[in-house]
Order: C-alpha cells, then sequence, then structure tokens
RNA sequence: GCCCAUGUAGCUCAGUCGGCAGAGCGCGUCCUUGGUAAGGACGAGGUCACCGGUUCAAAUCCGGUCGUGGGCUCCA
C-alpha cells in the first residue's frame, strides 16, 4: 500500500496525497483552470516539472504563467525547441548550452556555417512547426554512464564534456517530439506553452566564453506565454532604441565620433555643455566635502608603471610612447601618480585624511570590438579622488564616501545600490589590515542603515571595495560609483606620515569615483533623461521666439536680460514662421520657449512653452527669470522621463 | 582580438539584373511677417569608407584594410 504524503499549499491549506503525486494531480485536484494554466510547480522553493513525483511532506505552490518565475521555465522551453529545429535544418550542427537569461534566451551552437539572417526565419518556421504539434518535455533521470554512450553516438562533443564534470550518478535529459537534450530542468509540460516567440539576433561567442576555446554561433530569442507580453517585450527594445545616447546625441550635437580616433568622443559645444555643468557641480561637492584638487601629468616613464604593478598587469591596455632615449606611457589610471602629490611633502598625522580629487584623462587601448558610444571609450575622464587616511578612519571615511555618492545621485533622480566585495583569494596586503578594513567598511554600511548586497572575495587583489549601481529611468542597472580601499599601493610607493611618537607610519589608501566617467555617466544621463536634460544640465536652456521682425527689438531685450543673468538662451530671429522655430526647438528638446508678439510687448510678458508640456501662458518677464533662475540654481529634476 | 551584420551628400536613407549618383531634412540666396510642432521658390553640396581584383563597364561582384553596430562573464 502506498503512502501519503501531506502537502501545504499557498494559502496555508493542508492536503493529504499519495507519495509519488506530480504537480499535475494537485492541480487538477485543486481546479480544472488551475490545471489547465498551470506550468510549473514549486516544491519547497525548487521548480519541479509537473509530472515528476513528489517524495515527501512539503509545501508547493502551482506556478502560472502569471508568475515571473515561469518565464524563464518557457524561455528554456524554447530554446529546446529552437534547438532541435537548428538541428533538423543544419544536420551536423552540435549543441552546447543554452540557458535562459534575463530577458528570453540562447543557444550556443557548434556549426561549419555561420547562421545568417534568412536562417533565422527557417528556424523561426521550423519552431512553429515544432511548437504546433503539443510535444509534451518529458524528463528522464538515467544513469550518467547511459548518458556518456548516449551523447557519443550522436557525437554531441560538448554534451560529453559537461557530463564530464557532473558528479552524480545520474542525470536527468529531456525529450519533445524525439529530441532530447542533457538538461536539469525543468521545463514547462508541452511545447504548447509557448504561444509565441521571436528570435532577436545571431552572435559569436566562445565555448566556456573562453577566447582560446572554439567559437560558436549563438542565436538569442525570446518567448512568452502570453501574445501581448511578447509585443510589449519588443516595443521596450525599440524605445531603448529611441534613449541610444548615440542617437540622441547626433541629434542634439552634443558630441562625434570620427575614423580618425577610433573610440574617443569629440565634444561638441553643446556636450561640452554638460561636462561643464558637471564639472562645476563636482567641485561644489567637493569643496564642501574638505576635497582639494590636484592634477597629474598624462604622459610618464615606463619607470611609474613598473613601480606600480601596471607594466607588468595592464600595458596591454596601455598607450605606450617610445620616443628613443626613453619608453612613457599614457595613464590609465590616475592613482599611481597621486602618490607623487601626497609625497611632494612631509605629512603628520595630524593631516590626514587628505582628500586629493582629480579630474584627470585617461587613455586605456580596449580592444576595438569592446567599444561602444559613450559607454566605452579608449580615452575618458575620470572623477577621481584619491583619500589618504588613517587605518582608524576608515569607517568615517567611506561613511563620507557614500553620502556624497547619494546626495549626488539623488540630484539626477538615480537611487543606488550597494555591493560589498570582500578579500579574494589571490590577495596582497597585510591580513590584519584585510580583516579590520571589512569590519570598517561593513560598520560604515550599517551605521547608515544602508542595504547592500555581499559579494564574497569579489574585492580587488588590493583591498575591499564598496560598489554602487544606480537604475535608470527604465529599470536598467549601471555600475557607476566604486570606493575601493588599497593597502598595496601606500607600501610599493612607500608612502608615509609621521605619528604622534614621532615615528614613520604607513597610511592607507581609498580610491574613489562618483560617476567613474564623464563619458560613460553622460551616456547614462542621456539614456535615463532620453536627453531631456534638467534647465541646469540643458545646452540650451530658453529659446526667446520673436512672433515676427515687428518683434525683435522686444525680443532682443528679452533675449540680454535673461544672458544677463546667466541663461543659456538662444534668440530665434530667423524669417521662419513661428510653428516652425517651436518645432525645431521642441526637437532640440530646449525646457523652455519664449513666444513674445504683439501682447506680450504691451505687457512686458513672455509667452512660455515649455518642453513637451505645451503652452503655460503669459507670465511678466521678471518673474519667468525668477523662476528659471531657481529651477537652475536649486538644480531641480524636470520629472519629463 | 574573434564571429556576424554594416559603411552612398552634414543627417536619415533609396539605388532592381553590373550600364549617366538619388530623395527628404539640413545648408545658401531670394520671396514671405506669421500666435504654439514643418510657408514658398531657386541653388550649392559626392574620392559611393579606403586599397586592390574581375569586367568593355563596379556604389553594385570578389579579396583585403579601416570604421561602426550586435555578441563573445547569465552554466547541463
Amino acid at each position: 500500500m502506498k503512502e501519503d504524503i501531506n502537502i501545504t499549499l499557498p494559502d496555508g491549506t493542508k492536503t493529504t496525497h499519495p507519495k509519488g503525486v506530480t504537480g499535475n494531480e494537485i492541480a487538477s485536484s485543486i481546479g480544472p483552470g488551475l490545471a489547465k494554466a498551470a506550468l510549473s510547480i514549486k516544491v519547497n522553493g525548487e521548480l519541479y516539472d509537473l509530472t515528476r513525483p513528489i517524495l515527501e511532506d512539503t509545501k508547493i505552490e502551482i506556478l502560472t504563467d502569471k508568475n515571473e518565475e515561469s518565464k524563464s521555465l518557457i524561455w528554456h522551453s524554447t530554446s529546446h525547441v529552437m534547438a532541435q529545429a537548428v538541428q533538423e535544418l543544419f544536420p551536423g550542427t552540435k549543441v552546447t548550452l543554452g540557458p535562459s537569461i534575463a530577458d528570453g534566451f540562447y543557444y550556443d551552437f557548434d556549426t561549419e556555417k555561420p547562421f545568417t539572417t534568412d536562417d533565422l526565419e527557417k528556424i523561426e518556421a521550423k519552431m512553429t512547426e515544432i511548437i504546433s504539434g503539443d510535444h509534451a518535455f518529458t524528463r528522464k533521470t538515467i544513469q550518467r554512464d547511459d548518458a556518456i554512450k548516449m551523447f557519443k553516438e550522436k557525437g554531441e562533443d560538448y554534451k560529453l564534456e559537461i557530463l564530464s564534470e557532473i558528479k552524480d550518478d545520474t542525470v536527468s535529459i529531456y525529450t519533445q517530439n524525439d529530441w532530447t537534450d542533457l538538461c536539469r530542468g525543468p521545463h514547462v509540460p508541452s511545447t504548447s506553452a509557448i504561444k509565441s516567440f521571436k528570435l532577436l539576433k545571431i552572435a559569436g561567442s566562445y565555448w566556456r566564453g573562453d577566447e582560446k576555446r572554439q567559437q560558436l554561433q549563438r542565436i538569442y530569442g525570446t518567448s512568452y506565454h502570453n501574445p501581448k507580453e511578447l509585443e510589449q517585450h519588443l516595443k521596450r527594445l525599440e524605445e531603448a532604441k529611441l534613449r541610444d545616447h548615440r542617437k540622441i546625441g547626433k541629434e542634439l550635437e552634443l558630441f562625434a565620433f570620427h575614423d580618425i580616433a577610433p573610440g574617443s568622443p569629440f565634444w561638441l559645444p553643446n556636450g561640452m555643455i554638460l561636462i561643464r555643468e558637471l564639472e562645476k557641480y563636482l567641485r561644489e561637492k567637493l569643496d564642501d566635502a574638505g576635497y582639494v584638487e590636484a592634477s597629474t601629468p598624462m604622459l610618464v616613464k615606463k619607470s611609474l608603471w613598473e613601480k606600480s604593478g601596471h607594466w607588468d598587469y595592464y600595458r596591454d591596455s596601455m598607450f605606450i610612447v617610445d620616443e628613443g632615449e626613453e619608453v612613457y606611457a599614457l595613464k590609465p589610471m590616475n592613482c599611481p601618480e597621486s602618490t607623487y602629490i601626497y609625497s611632494a611633502k612631509t605629512r603628520s598625522y595630524r593631516d590626514l585624511p587628505i582628500r586629493i580629487a582629480e579630474i584627470g584623462r585617461l587613455h586605456r587601448n580596449e580592444v576595438s570590438g569592446a567599444l561602444g558610444g559613450l559607454f566605452r571609450v579608449r580615452q575618458f575622464t575620470m572623477d577621481d579622488a584619491h583619500i589618504y587616511l588613517l587605518p582608524s578612519q576608515i569607517t568615517e571615511e567611506v561613511s563620507g564616501c557614500m553620502k556624497l555618492v547619494t546626495e549626488f545621485y539623488s540630484t539626477f533622480g538615480f537611487e543606488p545600490k550597494y555591493f560589498f566585495a570582500t578579500k579574494p583569494d589571490k590577495a596582497l596586503g597585510d591580513p590584519d589590515l584585510w580583516v579590520k578594513a571589512e569590519v570598517a567598511l561593513k560598520s560604515a554600511l550599517d551605521s547608515q542603515n544602508i542595504d547592500y548586497e555581499l559579494k564574497e572575495k569579489d574585492g580587488a587583489f588590493y583591498g575591499p571595495k564598496i560598489d554602487i549601481q544606480v537604475k535608470d529611468a527604465i529599470g536598467r542597472s549601471w555600475q557607476l560609483a566604486t570606493i575601493q580601499l588599497d593597502f598595496v599601493l601606500p607600501e610599493r610607493f612607500e608612502l608615509n606620515f609621521i605619528d604622534e611618537h614621532d615615528k614613520k607610519q604607513r597610511p592607507v589608501m581609498i580610491h574613489r569615483a562618483i560617476f567613474g566617467s564623464f563619458e560613460r555617466f553622460i551616456g547614462v544621463l542621456i539614456e535615463h533623461f532620453s536627453g531631456n536634460f534638467p534647465t541646469w544640465l540643458a545646452p540650451v536652456q530658453a529659446v526667446v521666439i520673436p512672433i515676427s521682425e515687428k518683434h525683435l527689438e522686444y525680443a532682443t531685450i528679452v533675449y540680454e536680460s535673461l544672458i544677463n543673468t546667466g541663461v543659456r538662451v538662444n534668440l530665434d530671429s530667423r524669417s521662419e514662421k513661428m510653428g516652425a522655430k517651436i518645432r525645431e526647438s521642441e526637437n532640440m528638446k530646449i525646457p523652455y520657449m519664449l513666444v513674445v508678439g504683439e501682447k506680450e510687448i504691451e505687457n512686458s510678458t513672455v509667452s512660455v512653452r515649455k518642453h513637451l508640456a505645451g503652452d503655460q501662458g503669459q507670465k511678466p518677464l521678471e518673474e519667468f527669470i525668477k523662476e528659471i533662475r531657481e529651477e537652475i540654481t536649486e538644480r531641480r529634476l524636470n520629472n519629463l522621463n
């Protein structure tokens, strides 16, 4: 006789089922509607196939397409269908890995001939055919040795490599429509759960992500149970494209790239305004936070890089200038040179912490395939700072850095998220100092009640760090700021200070950046704001639009009063119709358009039109000036995004 | 760096089978003087990324170089 097991439903209801009951059976016992909608079952927190027997007392949850988690099942299942389609269409193709990812799935194939865009259509057609067959995904547990035999017969070398790494005696395989893959699962019950899918792109990849190993062909796709969701997903991709900083940067004349300097932006006057405003804001903040500013040479002898260790580990990414007698290199980082500012004179413990900021232009010879718009460049400007301090000052100083970062980000509407990375296996520096520093960093986080994620062993070899990510207006995360402790550089450059007993001691060093690089940060800002910058950042803050030539005189008065109060304003005196001028100003995303005609001259007013918000009506000129000045000075967000 | 795609006017892009280089926007000149997202006419503007090959003939086909875009760390 079969024994019974107790199943607890999410609402707390307890039911009894025979041992070996499946998710399908439980769902049916609850209701036919649920049985039909069910995609998977969560057993003690682990996802199971609906056909997999449950063997012990447990809490369960039946998942339908309403649950986010079930999406990854659909994606993963679709990747199997795609792999089947590919192998049917292109015999001889070997399968490798095909996981679900953030918004879909991919599968990597080893194939003689790379796929083309036309192939994608063929593969999609074949997949549609397979899916319409309503084939069940069936799980089978088999002996590892049997699996090895099976995949050997199929010539699936990559699966054999995976099998050789699995230590269990048994492995699971999944079959749909006579096509079988080694897979941990779980899967949706049947291909019919895949209601809509799309293959998105073909890309190259490497087996195990290792460029020294076999080059593979990767196909990305996504799929949904609800066709509407696919539509929404594709729409989101379109929207992200509209925000692309490369597109907006061109339209708003912020920067340009030229073949003559791959990976290095040419900053156009409008983009330069962004840089200047950010620098200005940064410097205000740094002054308040007790920083001093320095500037170090861009081109230095290689002996510096030998001393810092970069020559051994970083040389491939450095631009080297060999002018005959001496080899120089363009600095890829500011830190080694910063130590020369510190050691320019004897430091007392009373002087610490010393906070040295540097807006430093750096060059890194990134491989050509890594470049991308402002996000990955060869020349960039870092908002760097190096803080020299006593070990006992770590908590307070790191707290200060985090406060600075948080304040900074709030100005842009970014929510920071913190990551605490601890000592990696390969680490240099005094182990005692590592322990103390990690405790100090943790207490800095705790003292400010900051939620953070622990990234164990993810610190730099020279010290633990706190990384800070922000989420932008459409929910994407960006890693921008970092606060890193360094025990190695002070050692290498023999930095010291005189302590209260007149003894030389070694300081600790903090590297910190708030927005990382101006280039990347501006790229993120462009996409975050969709180019609709808050007024304080907008390259042109207002444009005066006279209705006709008759109003040009008054328009000039308006224009000059704004100029005189420091507003970046244009006067559009062309003989165009007002509608055309407004259209162009809207396209250039200028925050304020000031229309002036007969009525405005009579009343000494301006008609204010706000970007994306439309006509705001008349307002005395003085009032408008006061308001825009306030908005700019307070660096207010405009909430247009 | 590697795989795929791609490069035509300042910008966005057409260019079929290899047969005289195109459009819209922008720019210049002139006309027009207007009330909240494009007024009109005329005109200038090209080493079809670069180098080589095939051909009577190349933007178009082939090879190479350079640039750009996507991907190459989401673990059966």
